[in-house]
DNA sequence: TGTTTTTTGTTCATGCTTGAACTAATAATG
DNA sequence: CATTATTAGTTCAAGCATGAACAAAAAACA
C-alpha cells in the first residue's frame, strides 16, 4: 500500500518528533552562539558542567555521562588544560585513569557561561506551564531510558 | 551569589532542556544504527524526505528546510546523485539553480527507510499518551518559533 | 541600457566526532 | 603465580558540517 494518508508526515508521533529534532538544533545553534564571547562550544561546556558536578571523574565516566565517545575526550581535553580550565591527574591507586578536575578559572569562566546558557534556556522554555514543562523533561527521560536498554 | 540552590540543575526549565537533548542524542544514534543497512545517512535520508514532499526543490531551499548549511548540501548530493536515488537538472528559466527530484529507486529506498525510522519513533513515543505527545510537539514548534525570530 | 546588489551554488580550510587499532595497566582465572 | 581477559586512555584516518571567499546569473535601480 503506501498511499499518501499514512505517510510519516501524518502520523503524529512522527511529525512530533520531527519538531523535537528542528527545536533541539535551533537551540543548539542558538546557544554556540551565545557562547562564542567566552571562547566555549557547547560540547566543552558539558563537559565543565559535568566536571563541577562530578570532581574527579574518570575520561571513561565523563564520555558515558556526555554520551560521546572516549577518543572524544582525548581530543577536546587538551585545548581545556591549555586554557586552564581544568587539571588532569594520575589516579594513585589505578594508573590507567585520569581524574579531571576544574581549576578555580574553569569554575568560574562556567559560571558565567551558564549564565548566558540558562537565560536562552528560559527565555526559550518561557512559552510553557510548569506542569508542561515538567511533562516535557519526563517524556523526554522515558525515552533516553527505553533506547537505555541495549 | 551563586550558591548551590539556584545553580542550574536545580532549574526545572534548564533540567528539562538537558533531557530533550540527551533524549534527542539518543534517538539519533538509535536511528543512525538502524539505517546502516540502507546505507544511509541520516542527514541524507532528512533531504531525500524533503524531495519527496517537495519534488523540484532547489538547494538553497533544500538548506533552509534542513536548517543546515548551502555549502552542506553541495558537499552530500554527490553521493546521492551517485547511488542513483535523486536527479540534479538545471532550472530553465534561471540558469543558477538546480531543480532535485527523487529517481524512483530513490521513493523506493525512502519508503523503506522511513518504515523502519518511524517504527523506531513509534516505539519512542509510544509511552505518551497521544495527547501529551501533540502537546510535545507543540511546545517544540513554539521553540522554534521563538529563535526563528532573529 | 549599464551599473550595482542579491542570490545560487561551489570550493576550500578548519574543527568536531567517530570507530578501529593500539599500549599500558589491572582483574580474573587456572 | 602465570596466563588470559578486561579496562583506560591514545592515536589515526575518515566523514560530516561550517563559514568565508568566490563565480555566475539574475534582479534592482539609475
Amino acid at each position: 500500500m503506501n498511499k499518501k494518508q499514512d505517510l510519516p508526515w501524518d502520523n503524529p508521533r512522527f511529525r512530533n518528533w520531527i519538531a523535537v529534532v528542528r527545536a533541539e538544533k535551533a537551540v543548539v545553534r542558538a546557544l554556540t552562539k551565545a557562547l562564542a564571547p567566552f571562547d566555549l562550544k557547547l560540547a566543552q561546556l558539558d563537559m565543565l558542567m559535568n566536571l563541577y558536578r562530578h570532581p574527579g571523574m574518570s575520561q571513561h565516566d565523563l564520555a558515558r555521562k556526555l554520551l560521546v565517545g572516549r577518543s572524544n575526550i582525548t581530543m577536546l581535553l587538551p585545548q581545556l588544560e591549555k586554557q586552564g580550565l581544568l587539571r588532569r591527574e594520575n589516579d594513585l591507586s589505578d594508573k590507567r585513569v585520569m581524574r579531571l578536575t576544574l581549576t578555580p578559572q574553569g569554575e568560574a569562566l562556567l559560571m558565567e557561561a551558564l549564565a548566558v546558557y540558562t537565560a536562552l534556556i528560559d527565555k526559550v522554555m518561557a512559552q510553557s506551564s510548569p506542569r508542561d514543562c515538567d511533562m516535557l523533561g519526563e517524556q523526554m527521560r522515558r525515552i533516553e531510558a527505553i533506547l537505555a536498554e541495549d
